[in-house]
RNA sequence: GCCCACGUAGCUCAGUAGGUAGAGCACUUCCUUGGUAAGGAAGAGGUUCACCGGUUCGAUCCCGGUCGUGGGCUCCA
């Protein structure tokens, strides 16, 4: 039997013989590069090269550069590191080994943690396997031989896995002694991982489940070749250097002190600067939009938590105090006074949707192993609001809230991914409810065209949400805004409008924030920046510096007519040469230089050198000034 | 909260096979008045090496605990 094959990007169908495998259609095909391929899809599968074929279909060969070639690649360097792993440190348990986005891992239950210098023993040995070249060999068993094979091994979780499979039969690869259970594909043979590196060790549950036993994570990664594995790393060099928290003390922008407590923020006058800027915006930003600002207590009384479902389902992140007897709790979300004020007179459908706007300080006590630096902090302020609208509005509002995203993300040059995260297992409310808000926000995802993925089960307990995330410049991703659609609370606090008909109705509850927290955001937005703040958000926006003493008072006097003109500025005149003023200016990521000698003293000017730029430039202070706010005005 | 690593001057880091600790930058003073990324000299700075216990004649160094930080896991704005 024939069987007639169309190789992707080439002409007509050929005939092959039954059983024919992909790598011997690829020996005689005109694809350069060879080496490259690591794998292929036929017939929408990707298969070994190795596999035998036994219908006519399409074949297509994958390479090591494209992203399916280098999860294959970094899967099949897992299984070499699962196989170093058990040659050395015999006992040792397989458990699962993915690749990730930067690479792979390997769960191993082992007697005793892994140290650094384990991992180099391991990098040797599968530098050891990697040049023996070993082939990736597949092969088939029921379900029952599987079990009993990895149970004559020992390897309980293996078998917890097949177990949990609803398959009559799985797949192993094998390469040397070493056998996993794996769906694959996998490259050829070992050869073929050239450029690798372990990275780290962790601890990691069982399945992700921290009642489960805790495993011995090892991190690496993989590349096609060394020269990408290399700029991979100089790139993770040059983002540690954009971290917020080596920024954040460089620029003197905050600290986090043990005295005062983990998670808790200081910020000194140039993050203050920061925050204050931020949150300007914020609020004409939001009174453009018809919300109004609102203010709520810190702490409030107990019951309103218990009534509210907090107490019994954030009560282990909340802080509760008490006060004449009376406990009360402090807030770890805005919405109750929200609520209240909404509660406060009767309201008719024509007043509605009421958007209130708070930027509200909460306090979580978050579990200590989490914090970091402002992205993950026990005391925030979120850009808060909560819109009571009817349920006929309720899809206008959350599509409003989408534009005010995106308009926002767009000023600072964020790119963003968006999530729908549906109902977890500890909530409250109707299966309608939840069905109707889910809907909702599906709906005008769909409306906007948005890219979005699904989070089964991850929505907060009061309704399901739609998450915005951004990265960090390690590649993590934080989530910022998110838009929370809820039925619950407003019934359990009995709000009502009167609607046209006259009957006594329930508003639907939006809870959103567009940044999120001020601190991730600004954690984040040091991080995309660089420290180096577009004009309008620099906490100092120029330095003037004097070569001389000479000079003093004509720079004083320059100063003080930039500083009534909202220049953020600061006076540079110590007695220091200017190539030393001006190092320091560039480190703090000044935008603007402003430099005065003898020469711009007798002209009335000033020498401007801007932020990235060695040149400068004299000018006038007029014709600074306009230049100046022009800049600032654009956000750019 | 869990696993691993780490915790020396404001910052970045060295150091001691256990014998009461060092550099650079920053800071202070003096000299220098210099035109676009570090001018020079002197000085001060650690209650003695996160904290608390233990071993020891003696601990920053070894052991145990606590707290904190970092990387992950779980959780989350």
């Amino acid at each position: 039997m024939n069987l007639s094959i169309q190789i992707e990007n080439q002409d007509g169908e050929k005939i092959y013989p039954f059983g024919i495998t992909p790598a011997d259609i690829l020996k005689d095909s005109p694809i350069e590069n060879h080496r490259d391929i690591v794998a292929a899809r036929f017939n929408g599968a990707a298969v070994d090269l190795s596999a035998p074929l036994t219908e006519s279909g399409r074949l297509a060969f994958i390479p090591v550069t494209t992203s399916e070639g280098l999860e294959i690649l970094r899967h099949s360097a897992s299984h070499v590191m699962a196989q170093a792993v058990q040659e050395l440190f015999p006992g040792v348990k397989i458990t699962i080994g993915p690749a990730i986005e930067d690479g792979f891992y390997y769960d191993f239950d082992s007697p005793r943690p892994f140290t650094p210098e384990d991992l180099e023993k391991i990098e040797t040995r599968m530098q050891e396997i990697v040049k023996s070249k070993l082939d990736f060999r597949r092969m088939i068993m029921s379900r029952n031989e599987a079990i009993d094979f990895f149970r004559d091994k020992d390897e309980s979780y293996k078998v917890e896995l097949i177990e949990a499979l609803d398959a009559d039969e799985v797949s192993l690869y094998a390469q040397g002694e070493f056998t996993d259970l794996c769906r694959g594909p996998h490259v050829p043979n070992t050869g073929f991982i050239k450029a690798f590196k372990l990275t780290k060790v962790a601890g990691a549950y069982w399945r992700g489940d921290e009642r489960n036993p805790m495993l011995q994570r090892i991190y690496g990664t993989a590349f096609p070749a060394q020269k990408e594995l290399k700029r991979h790393l100089e790139l993770i060099e040059e983002a540690k250097k954009r971290d917020h928290r080596k920024l954040g003390r460089e620029l003197d922008l905050f600290s986090i002190q043990d005295e005062v407590g983990p998670g808790l923020v200081i910020w000194h006058p140039k993050g203050a600067m920061l925050r204050y800027l931020i949150e300007e915006f914020e609020r004409v930003e939001h009174l453009k939009r018809g919300y109004q600002m609102v203010m709520g207590p810190t702490i409030l009384k107990k019951e309103l938590w218990e009534r509210s479902g907090h107490f019994d389902n954030y009560r282990d992140h909340m802080y509760f105090t008490s006060v004449d007897n009376v406990d009360y709790g402090i807030k770890p979300m805005n919405c109750l006074s929200h609520m209240l004020i909404y509660k406060s007179k009767i309201r008719s459908y024509r007043d509605l949707p009421l958007r209130f706007f708070e930027l509200g300080t909460v306090h979580r006590h978050e579990k200590s192993g989490v914090l970091h630096g402002l992205l993950r902090v026990r005391q925030f302020t979120q850009d808060d609001a909560h819109i009571l609208c009817t349920p006929d509005q309720l899809n206008d509002e959350i599509n409003g809230i989408i534009n005010f995203v995106g308009d926002v993300m767009a000023i600072f040059g964020f790119e963003y991914t968006m999530e729908l995260s549906t109902r977890p297992e500890k909530s409250i409310g109707t299966d309608e409810d939840w069905e109707r808000a889910t809907n909702a926000l599906q709906r005008a995802l769909e409306q906007q065209g948005a890219d979005y993925e699904i989070n089964e089960g991850d929505g907060a307990f009061y309704g399901p949400k739609i998450d915005i995330k951004l990265k960090d410049a390690l590649n993590r991703s934080w989530q910022c805004a998110t838009i929370q659609c809820d039925f619950t609370l407003p019934e359990r606090f009995d709000l009502t409008y009167t609607d046209s008909d006259g009957v006594r109705k329930r508003p639907v509850m939006i809870h959103r924030v567009v940044l999120g927290a001020i601190e991730r955001f600004l954690g984040v937005l040091v991080e995309h920046y660089a420290g180096a703040f577009p004009l309008w958000l620099s906490p100092v926006q120029a330095i003037v510096m004097n070569i001389t003493d000479r000079q003093d008072s004509y720079a004083r006097e320059i100063a003080e007519i930039l500083r009534k003109e909202g220049v953020r500025l600061e006076e540079d005149l110590r007695n220091e040469k200017i190539g030393f003023k001006i190092r320091e200016a560039v480190n703090q990521k000044v935008p603007y230089m402003l430099i005065v000698g003898d020469d711009e003293m007798t002209n009335r000017t000033v020498a401007v050198r801007k932020r990235g730029d060695r040149s400068t430039t004299v000018l006038s202070v007029e014709e600074f000034l306009s230049l100046f706010h022009k800049e600032a005005a654009n956000r750019s």
